[in-house]
DNA sequence: TAACAAACCATTTTT
DNA sequence: TGGTTTGTTA
């Protein structure tokens, strides 16, 4: 018990009260991870069953780094918690249950690839314009309705929905909606959104296993629980309902996942449907210094919609927040490299001390360049994962199809790699085959003899026959043999050996290092389970973040994007590209709420760092391969001056001359004004939209991007409604589709 | 069917 | 600008 004197008063709280519903509201840098490892502990010691006690995270390595410190203080016992995302939970309770919904107990677990590419496909063959219906527009219109619990049945039926599609000129995405469910049931797979919508389906249809898992659960606790979505939230409702031991952990400044569907009236309404709930509040800072918290406060406070709180340090004063203005990206990497250069050498730190975050990957190349040049050694977190390389998926696929040959997109992906004869037409065939006689593509594919004449059917028999022995050798070895013999046998590694280019080579490389993975799999002596499916599932969930951190050697200096630093800490901070319609995004300065999401990301993005926080940004950057002139963020105006240091004046940049030189160059490009020279604008907060239907020119209106104008012309055409307006502010005049546009008449 | 060129798109964030 | 996909040609 001697744990308790290590926290203070508010921690020993929330680690005590185990009975009944708890909110804990943690402060960034409050000791979130000691509570909640200590609460369990407690339980543990308490004489509570670890069975019996489920723990969700958001991240692997969350779930993983809170096993290790819960094991180090209860021993082995931890190892039988149910802990882990939301996704690998779930998808494990649904492989178990899985007759009951229907699907297959291997099902296969479909990537953003994989749902990209089937929505592609039902486009091409509902003969849709794939401009307007693009898979990312349609996948977010889809996951959206699913994070709602919205069925496809509800989809189709919903006037309002029917309303927003056709304004957006795309109808048929419920049509899509339909035909892609029943794709990946027909498939035997799910998708990111279906781990959490079909949790619910089950526990709503079949109150038998509802009743079950609340019968297992004694005790539910949840991570990050502001940027739980509205599918999560009621899970962890129906599951604790009996119970009612639920206790959850969050801080409604850091919820940045609305864009995914996180809703933060989870964590604001959390009282409404716990009465008798006890609140923790954790305020005192252990991470970062006096002038780091300040500043942080002094961003956070021009959020209106939060829970009170204050959060201080007691530690050091610390160095004033620096903010940098370069002239160029370039430059910018630049002053950021020779930064984290003379930072190291005056203080004597490692590399490992710092970290560079920015708004979008993108960002990343001019950071990476400038590193290089002075040989500091860095490493990227997320981009391009290991599992989404060509090869990886390929071989990947062969190993899903031989677990579930039903999965269509990995019996496309492979029909015909390495080639062995079956062109395209063949393929087409056998999936208008399959649609005809309404079985799977597998089927078809299985039989290909009674479809095809023989001379075509040959091979693709012969590739069915080839998938149909990997699962009799999946069953009796080990994940790692077979994935072994499947390699081998399906050609993939004769074909990758054979191209000897460096790429080659490097392909080549991936796949062993895929089978080394496989290998480790089944060699930890802890798996219980080492079968191929077993690994499937697994890596299936598996994100880069996890990957990068199991293989990092030594000193380097790490580069990512303020979402994937949630929940991680540096001793030096910098954060990069500072600048209006960067950070803030452009596309999130249109309302209120989106612009209160982008200022979490930045209080999130500063309370990262334990002692000193750089910022910066420049004056001109290249976007879309041309220059574009930047201003400097709001946010840095936002902190409170007292704890801003300006390293290169505001006035004018000293570095005003490259700039120059560079653009006086023969056959460099101009530098152009950024496209809009318009100060973004923030409407209202209590904007709403008006009735358009008598609108008249020489209304005066708002509109939540162009802000104020005056109505010149109305007009209807085709039974369209357009009005042209003029605003006011460098908007000029725009002509906007009433049936869309949304306007309050002022 | 492979190699190459042209067109196209992208920069929001991810389990 | 640069990476990927699509189209064209031999």
């Amino acid at each position: 018990m001697d744990y308790l004197n290590l926290l203070n008063e508010s921690q020993r709280g929330a680690v005590l009260h185990t009975e009944g519903p708890a909110m804990i509201i943690a402060g960034a840098g409050s000791g979130k991870t000691r509570v909640l490892t200590y609460r369990i502990a407690h339980l543990l010691e308490k004489g509570v069953d670890p069975f019996n006690i489920l723990a969700l995270t958001f991240t692997n390595k969350a779930a993983r780094e809170m096993r290790a410190r819960i094991e180090k203080v209860v021993g082995p016992e931890a190892k039988n918690l149910w802990m882990g995302t939301f996704h690998s939970i779930f998808a494990r309770i649904l492989r178990s249950e899985a007759d009951k919904l229907g699907y297959p107990r291997h099902f296969t677990i479909y990537d953003t690839q994989d749902t990209k590419t089937l929505v592609s496909q039902i486009v091409k063959e509902l003969d849709l314009d794939d401009k307007l219906y693009k898979p990312s527009t349609v996948l977010g219109r889809i996951s959206a309705a699913k994070n709602k619990l919205i069925s496809v049945q509800q989809y189709l039926n919903d006037p309002v929905i029917r309303q927003d599609d056709e304004a957006a000129m795309r109808p048929k995405i419920g049509v899509i909606y339909q035909q892609y469910q029943q794709r990946c049931f027909k498939a035997g797979a799910m998708d990111f959104d279906d781990l959490l919508y079909q949790t619910n389906v089950l526990f709503k249809d079949h109150p038998d296993a509802l009743n079950k898992y609340q019968n297992i659960f004694h005790y539910v606790m949840v991570d990050e629980y502001q940027d739980t979505n509205y599918s999560q939230y009621l899970i962890t409702r129906k599951l604790s309902a009996k119970n009612r031991n639920i206790c959850v952990v969050g801080d409604d400044a850091q919820s940045i996942y609305a864009f995914r569907g996180a809703d933060i009236q989870n964590i604001l309404n959390f009282e409404k449907d716990y009465p008798e709930l006890a609140i923790f509040k954790l305020e005192q800072n252990y991470r970062s210094t006096k002038n780091i918290v300040k500043a942080a406060n002094s961003v956070i406070k021009n959020n209106q919609a939060q829970l009170r709180k204050s959060v201080f340090s007691d530690n050091e004063e610390g160095p004033r927040i620096e903010v940098i203005r370069a002239a160029s990206d370039n430059e910018e990497g630049k002053l950021v490299a020779n930064g984290i250069y003379e930072d190291k050498m005056n203080h004597h730190l490692s590399y490992e001390d710092f970290a560079i975050l920015y708004r979008t990957n993108a960002q990343s190349r001019a950071m990476e360049e400038a590193l290089r040049k002075l040989n500091i050694k860095y490493k990227i977190v997320g981009g391009l994962s290991f599992y989404q390389r060509k090869e990886i998926k390929d071989l990947v696929a062969y190993l899903r199809l031989t677990v579930n040959p039903n999965d269509e997109q990995a019996l496309r992906r492979v029909i015909n790699y390495p080639k062995r004869g079956i062109g395209d037409t063949t393929i087409s065939k056998l999936i208008n085959a399959a649609d005809e006689a309404n079985e799977t593509l597998w089927d078809v594919v299985a039989n290909a003899e009674k479809f095809l004449p023989a001379r075509v059917s040959n091979p693709v028999v012969g590739f069915a026959e080839q998938i149909k022995s990997y699962a009799v050798v999946a069953a009796k070895d080990d994940a790692f043999e077979a994935a072994k013999f499947i390699a081998k046998n399906s050609g993939m590694i004769e074909d990758l050996y054979a191209d000897k280019s460096i790429e080659g080579l490097s392909r080549y490389e991936n796949i062993q290092e895929l089978l080394n993975g496989i290998k480790e799999y089944v060699d930890d002596p802890e798996r219980e389970d080492k079968s191929l499916a077993s690994f499937l599932q697994d890596i299936a969930l598996v994100t880069d973040t996890d990957l990068k951190d199991a293989k990092d050697d030594g000193e380097s200096v790490t580069l990512m994007t303020i979402h994937s630093a949630k929940g991680l800490e540096f001793r030096n901070v910098y954060i990069v590209g500072m600048e209006e319609n960067l950070f803030p995004s452009q596309m999130m300065i249109t309302s209120r709420a989106d612009l209160e999401e982008e200022r979490r990301l930045f209080y999130v993005a500063i309370t990262r760092a334990e002692k000193k926080l750089t910022l910066s940004y420049a004056t001109s950057r290249y976007q879309w391969g041309n220059l574009r002139s930047c201003e400097k963020s709001r946010f840095i105006d936002e902190i409170d001056p007292t704890y801003v240091d300006f390293k290169y004046g505001t006035e004018e940049s000293p570095f005003a001359p490259v700039l120059e030189r560079r653009s006086n160059l023969v056959g460099a490009q101009k530098i152009k004004p950024a496209a809009a020279p318009v100060k973004p604008y923030v409407p209202s907060a209590d904007f709403k939209p008006s009735d358009t239907s008598n609108l008249a020119a020489g209304n005066k209106v708002e509109h939540p991007k162009f802000g104020f104008g005056t109505v010149t012309k109305v007009e209807t055409q085709a039974g369209q409604t357009k009005a042209t307006i003029q605003f006011e502010g460098g908007v000029g005049e725009k002509t906007l589709l009433l049936s869309f546009a949304k306007l309050r008449i002022l």
